[in-house]
DNA sequence: CAATTCATGTATTGATCACTACGGTGACTG
DNA sequence: CAGTCACCGTAGTGATCAATACATGAATTG
């Protein structure tokens, strides 16, 4: 009723506690998968109690769908970023080969919301967690700006013979990803390097044909 | 001490009830992810009792781990085989094409032992489940008939040459083939076709280079 | 110095987990 | 027809699950 102040947030710890669940979370998810993650393992390995973990977070889904979230901010903030530096005069496959041969460098250090969104993308059960259709969601934001960075390479009648072709090769870079990535779980031995080579010419051919 | 006599056993029930559980279990693991499948759900699901899942499988992880055989021996029977008629005169790109384009329209309707195992390879566990374990190595087994299918297409001189090249190549397979599968969890949109003559484009840029 | 808020500590809830003990029953064997 | 085996039904075991209740203390406010 009457007008609460809403005391000023206490300088340090809140956030620091907070990322010290979310971090444990994060790997005992990506070593246990969504029903691996237990609150008590969480409680363990941040060293806080499951009274802090539900301060924090709603549920347990609320919970992993935060990891999510703050692995893909981590994540992305290291990131080159697909945008096209308008006086960039290189053509789209030395402009591709560069960005993708760095992102890919990233991939080894296998970011945790990549893993565990893959999981969540493999299950498909009755009730979808908040987490998947986050990573679904953030997956569709990634593809539409790398579209966008094709697109800045189509001269105008290319881009209305071929509207579909942007999100084609979006597509194709996301799905290359997703197989190095998982390629990467089972051996690590393969070559980034090698991997850029191949991505670059599925995209040539899909300009070149059709 | 003494000899028993084994008692035939009886005609048709067992192998039905046995079956019965790791279909259930199949749809519950690939919904669900490894730690999501629960005795419980199954006994429901296959409507037999906790003591007969018991009574077929030692415990949850050989259940599991049955259950990735089962599925992969069902879907392995309805494969083109990786065995090149010695009497095919058509080229490497063609022969390929055709045994491709059949295999891959079988995922659409998505093995259940390819959705789990792939769960298994992304989690990363400290104790790895029996399933995870053969899984693997069912992966190494395909990967070698594939190589060896490809070597049948080398003349002497190139197998001296670059002897990695059929291994190579079948890596490229199974790994496309892990990204085609993965799209289609995302989005059944994409066609195979396309995916074909990507892979087949893949293959021969790798004979050609190097 | 109270009063309030935030975060943690401790203890516990009812549900569900993997797994088992054990008796019953039908089918087959000698 | 008595005995054996294979499988099922019922009813549990102790452990662990997600989530909560509530008391405590430290920091921040008036």
């Amino acid at each position: 009723m009457s007008a609460v102040k809403p005391a000023a947030p206490r300088p340090a710890d809140r956030e620091v506690s907070r990322v010290r669940i979310l971090r444990a979370a994060a790997e005992i998810a990506s070593e246990n998968g969504y029903e691996g993650t237990t609150i008590s393992k969480v409680t363990k390995r941040s060293g806080l109690p499951a009274s802090s973990v539900y301060w924090f977070f709603r549920d347990k889904d609320h919970l992993i769908a935060e990891v999510v979230r703050h692995s893909f901010e981590q994540w992305i903030s290291s990131q080159p970023r697909w945008e096209r530096d308008p006086r960039d005069e290189r053509p789209l496959a030395e402009g591709l080969r560069a960005i993708l041969s760095r992102s890919v460098r990233s991939l080894p250090g296998a970011p945790d919301f990549l893993r565990i969104g893959q999981m969540l993308l493999l299950e498909s059960r009755e009730v979808e967690p908040e987490a998947r259709q986050y990573f679904l969601a953030t997956r569709d934001e990634v593809t539409g700006s790398i579209a966008a960075w094709f697109t800045s390479y189509f001269d105008t009648g290319l881009r209305a013979r071929r509207p579909e072709l942007a999100m084609d090769l979006a597509r194709i870079v996301l799905v290359s990803t997703d197989g190095l990535f998982f390629a990467h779980q089972i051996d690590d031995a393969s070559d980034p390097d090698d991997f850029v080579d191949v991505v670059v010419a599925i995209v040539e051919q899909a300009i070149a044909s059709g």
